[in-house]
DNA sequence: TTCCAGGCAATAC
DNA sequence: GTATTGCATGGA
């Protein structure tokens, strides 16, 4: 039997190119794109992050973008990389004021302060290792997409990302219904795809391009 | 002005 | 268990 989630990869691929996500702030030797400010893409290098600071960048940037653009997102980044707080010394040494503010333009950001205080405490004493899923859902403000986002992106565990755009373009080609849960829409994937870091990086990314391109906020209604 | 953006937790039923 | 609501800024 023919398998569908593959063959929609290779054709999203064939259009579209590698995305190269997760955006860096900064990194050697890469290309900017028009959905950005100043994150760097990195298409068809799958090495990144290499380091523990892009690490936990990637991981504050994957709470600041819960229901938020990510144009919005990046001011926040650059605001706290400008402060030498986009680290998780840092960060932790920030004072509630300084963390708002720095946060602000990215909306929620009383809630969204609390978020990166646990999270940047968890990270601390995470000490390299790599957590699992449940230790991320068990944090306050670290929902399935978050979990995953950060598992995929900065800790390089082929787990599938569900997000706004992959209902989107699912639910365009009829391929549910829009009720399925997270969690059986990221089954659906990891059952039919090889668990491979590239091919999860790749998809997720492909379907925000291809949502982006097809499923504007005008068509869906 | 209104609507929307790479969710999540709390609450209501 | 599913449905609704608050959270907040910035851009279209």
């Amino acid at each position: 039997m023919m398998n569908t989630l593959l063959a929609f990869y290779h054709q999203l691929l064939a259009r579209y190119g590698p995305q190269g996500w997760w955006p860096l702030l900064s990194h050697p030797g890469a290309s900017s794109t028009p959905n950005s400010i100043r994150g760097i893409y990195h298409p068809g290098h799958y090495d990144l992050p290499s380091t523990r600071e892009q690490r936990f960048e990637i991981c504050i940037g994957a709470i600041l973008t819960q229901n938020t653009a990510w144009r919005s997102v990046e001011k926040a980044l650059i605001n706290l990389l400008q402060i030498k707080a986009l680290h998780p010394e840092g960060l932790d040494a920030l004072n509630e004021t300084q963390l708002k503010e720095a946060i602000r333009p990215s909306g929620y950001f009383n809630q969204k302060a609390i978020k990166i205080r646990s999270f940047t405490a968890f990270f601390l004493a995470l000490e390299e290792r790599t957590p699992s899923r449940e230790e991320l859902l068990a944090l306050w403000g670290i929902g399935p997409e978050t979990a995953d986002s950060m598992l995929l992106y900065a800790f390089k565990v082929p787990t599938f990302v569900v997000d706004a755009y992959t209902r989107r373009v699912l639910s365009s080609t009829g391929w549910i219904s829009g009720t399925e849960s997270y969690d059986s829409i990221k089954n659906l994937f990891e059952k039919q795809l090889p668990h491979d870091l590239a091919l999860f990086q790749e998809y997720h990314a492909l379907f925000v391009e291809h949502a982006k391109q097809e499923c504007t906020s005008h068509d869906r209604r």
